[in-house]
DNA sequence: AGCACGCCGACT
DNA sequence: GTCGGCGTGCTC
């Protein structure tokens, strides 16, 4: 005998959990996991559907009183059997639960509260209902009085809100609606996402030479069998995204449909028409503001054929296309593909996995390709295709890099360096726009030496100590705590401490420098209000300020013909954040900094403030030498065991209450300890995490780092059993994470 | 979500 | 006692 594993499909937080079900005999060989089956459900036998998600020839519950599944109902359910297979593959390759792991990939099981709203509406005339309600009241039938006196006040009531609001419940309904009292209408809600219609249409444009070119070569991939996902390394202003448009194109016209994924960020006013523009009705946007509803929506357009493109952020992988063709991963490298909630998923992990599954192609794109993407386009995993040039030859900026160090020997104390000021008038007097980038990455709670640059580092991790409340400096990998140091170690400074500098301090500096020059600045504080995001940039676009200041948000992607002078302002900040990716982070950063400028007409030109002049992620971004910054940053890597050198499994262990945390945490690394000593690893903590504290809600973390996957996933599932079994960990919390 | 169960007030 | 409304809890 087999038993199934199901997960009943009604959208209620009390049925999220698998049941188990009989396997009849005639069934056993034809089901497998992620297939729709129906099922009696709940005292009634109600016929429900229900999704597979595992099979095992042990029962985990009493067999007498276990009920048989009645049938499979696959038929064009396809698409939806690939993503519950998908999910599957979440759960194992992030250790998740199964429920959060198709939570992600099915926002389908939202869709009785979001998609049909329910009212209930009187069936009776007013006098009628009037004569009812007393007699309701006389009685004993307050609830339903109650019911009946709210609809004579407002005719048509929305189901959910009267449950919640008076605490109405089927059983107070179902009498009246059986008499013909009262009725429950059933409303398509129409929910619209930008009007694509009214955006007149445009043609894509010629592609250049070296786009022509990239083009052709993933054209030649393509023609293998099975064609490998491909790496579009393009600098800075290359015009990837012709490439992309037109690969797009050849891929609807195949008949196929096409799933196009942009950092959050970079989902703005400017891309989104692009993409109406070119492809009309075709595309959907979505955007993490969406509700569950009105992406339910979309992804309901999509399965219906309505449309063939889906751009949006990570969750947009989880379109239900029915003949996918193509995953596009713009910006490859962002932070914004993985995702914070478990499971923790990589989007681009999980869309290669998913382009395999469905014979889809896969093309990832950036002018800073993050180390793992890469790494696999060396091994020839990923066919790696360049385009070296920038659109019409246009040269990239001129860079400089100054030491701060220097600057502060001779006596220049301001956040403006001489060479940048003098570069920043040169420009106003030409009539020409300045970017001001303040890298504020890692700014928190690191301490620095104001005089040699020095960082106080942790003397096991390689990582920026931080500055806690309570004046100690710790160490987020292992727990390593120090006392604050009144001067600096290396050179005996006393000006040691937190660094600390804003946009607004900076734009003060500005207008005190440059009284006549109009400044725009964007940073988290204005660009809070809705839309204002959109207002600043296309202000700036229009000329209408002579320099930008802001943080991150500033270098990605935008276009600014006029721009011809990029400052980033005490580029190392992200240097000393506390992470091993802090290198590749500022070396991104910077790249895409230095290459807003001199995109027009006129050549750019580009100025690093640093107080690590020599670091080699400011180096070879100030040479814009991506290949070199990758030799360095693997060599550090390998030698530390970092991803994608080797992988990493983190246990990231919430909760409450502080003391139960710390029991919890030091049994879970006790066991973890004993398994993984069977390997000879190490395991790092366990330590707070970088956030050790979120609302109240206390964080420790474990680490442990192998090359060998395998047994990291396996020190995962015996984790994972160990913590289902021993009840002391139900009122903690506990993610996995898997690089 | 839907169904049974059990509590509790009201009425024969 | 008993009838029926209404909240609660379970569903393999």
């Amino acid at each position: 005998m087999t038993y199934a594993d199901i997960i009943v499909d009604i959208s209620h937080e009390k049925v999220d959990r698998s049941f188990q079900y009989k396997v009849p005999e005639e069934l056993q060989h034809k089901l497998q996991v992620g297939m729709v089956v129906t099922i009696p459900f709940g005292n009634g036998n109600h016929e429900r559907k229900g999704y597979v998600i595992g099979l095992s020839d042990t029962p985990a519950f009493d067999t007498s009183r276990m009920k048989e599944l009645t049938g499979i109902c696959s038929s064009e359910e396809t698409t939806e059997e690939r993503l519950i297979a998908l999910a599957a593959w979440m759960k194992n390759q992030y250790g998740s639960t199964m429920v959060q792991a198709l939570k992600t990939v099915l926002p389908v099981r939202e869709k009785v509260k979001a998609k049909e709203k329910r009212y209930i509406i009187l069936n009776v005339s007013e006098e009628e209902a009037e004569k009812i309600a007393g007699k309701l009241e006389s009685g004993r039938c307050k609830a339903r009085a109650r019911l009946v006196r709210a609809l004579l006040e407002e005719k048509k009531l929305d189901y959910t809100k009267a449950s919640k609001e008076f605490g109405m419940t089927a059983s107070v309904l179902r009498p009246l609606a059986d008499e013909g009292i009262v009725q429950v209408v059933q409303d398509e809600v129409y929910r619209m996402t930008v009007d694509g219609a009214n955006i007149p249409h445009e043609e894509l444009s010629i592609l250049t030479e070296p786009q022509q070119e990239a083009f052709d070569q993933i054209q030649e991939e393509w023609k293998a069998d099975p064609p490998r996902p491909v790496l579009i390394h393009g600098v800075t202003g290359s015009g990837k995204t012709q490439v992309y448009m037109k690969l797009i194109r050849q891929v609807i016209d195949e008949g196929k449909q096409v799933i196009v994924l942009v950092p959050e960020i970079a989902l703005t006013y400017q891309t989104v028409r692009r993409f109406y523009g070119w492809f009309g009705e075709k595309v959907s946007v979505l955007n993490s503001r969406l509700s569950a509803g009105e992406r339910y929506d979309q992804f309901k357009r999509a399965k219906r054929g309505e449309i063939q493109i889906m751009v949006g952020p990570r969750s947009a992988l989880f379109t239900p296309f029915s003949n996918l063709g193509l995953i596009i991963i713009d910006e490859e490298h962002e932070q914004s593909y993985k995702s914070e909630n478990s499971p923790r998923y990589h989007a681009r992990e999980t869309a290669l996995y998913r382009a395999q599954m469905e014979n889809a192609r896969l093309v990832l794109g950036s002018a800073t390709p993050s180390l793992e993407a890469y790494t696999k386009a060396k091994d020839g995993e990923f066919r790696l295709v360049k385009l070296d040039a920038r659109f019409e030859d246009r040269p990239l900026p001129k860079v400089s890099v100054v030491d701060l160090r220097e600057e502060l020997r001779e006596g220049n104390r301001s956040v403006l360096s001489r060479s940048l000021r003098k570069a920043i008038e040169n420009r106003l007097k030409c009539g020409e726009q300045a970017i001001l980038f303040l890298n504020r990455r890692g700014y928190a709670g690191f301490v620095s030496c104001r005089s040699c640059g020095e960082v106080l580092k942790c003397p096991h991790c390689d990582v920026a100590l931080t500055e806690h409340n309570n004046g100690r400096l710790v160490c987020h990998y292992c727990g390593y705590e120090q006392p604050r140091v009144e001067k600096c170690p290396v050179c005996g400074s006393p000006y040691i401490g937190g660094f600390k500098a804003g946009t607004q301090q900076i734009e003060q500096v500005l207008h005190k420098n440059f009284p006549k020059a109009r400044i725009l600045r964007m940073d988290y504080d204005t660009t809070r209000a809705k839309g204002s995001y959109e207002k600043i940039l296309s202000s700036f676009a229009a000329h209408e300020a002579d320099i930008l200041v802001g943080t991150q948000m500033i270098v990605k992607g935008h276009d600014f013909p006029d721009v011809t002078l990029v400052g980033a302002l005490a580029a190392d900040l992200s240097l000393n954040a506390a992470d091993y990716r802090c290198a590749e982070r500022t070396f991104q950063l910077l790249t895409q900094a230095v290459g807003r400028s001199g995109r027009g007409t006129k050549p750019g030109e580009a100025i690093i403030q640093s107080y690590h002049p020599d670091h080699y992620s400011i180096q070879t971004a100030a040479a814009q030498d991506y290949e070199a910054f990758y030799q360095e940053e693997m060599a550090y890597r390998m030698l530390m065991d970092y991803p994608p050198a080797a992988h990493m499994l983190s246990v990231l262990v919430s909760g409450e209450n502080e003391e139960l945390l710390e029991q919890g945490m030091d049994y879970l690394a006790k066991f973890v300890e004993r398994i993984a000593s069977r390997y000879r690893i190490p395991v790092i903590g366990p330590a707070y995490a970088a956030v050790g504290k979120v609302n109240d809600i206390y964080r420790k973390v474990l680490y442990l780092k192998h090359r060998d996957e395998r047994i990291l996933q396996d020190i995962k599932d015996k984790t994972e059993k160990y913590i289902e079994l021993n009840s002391g960990f139900r009122r903690l919390y506990i993610q996995f994470d898997y690089t």
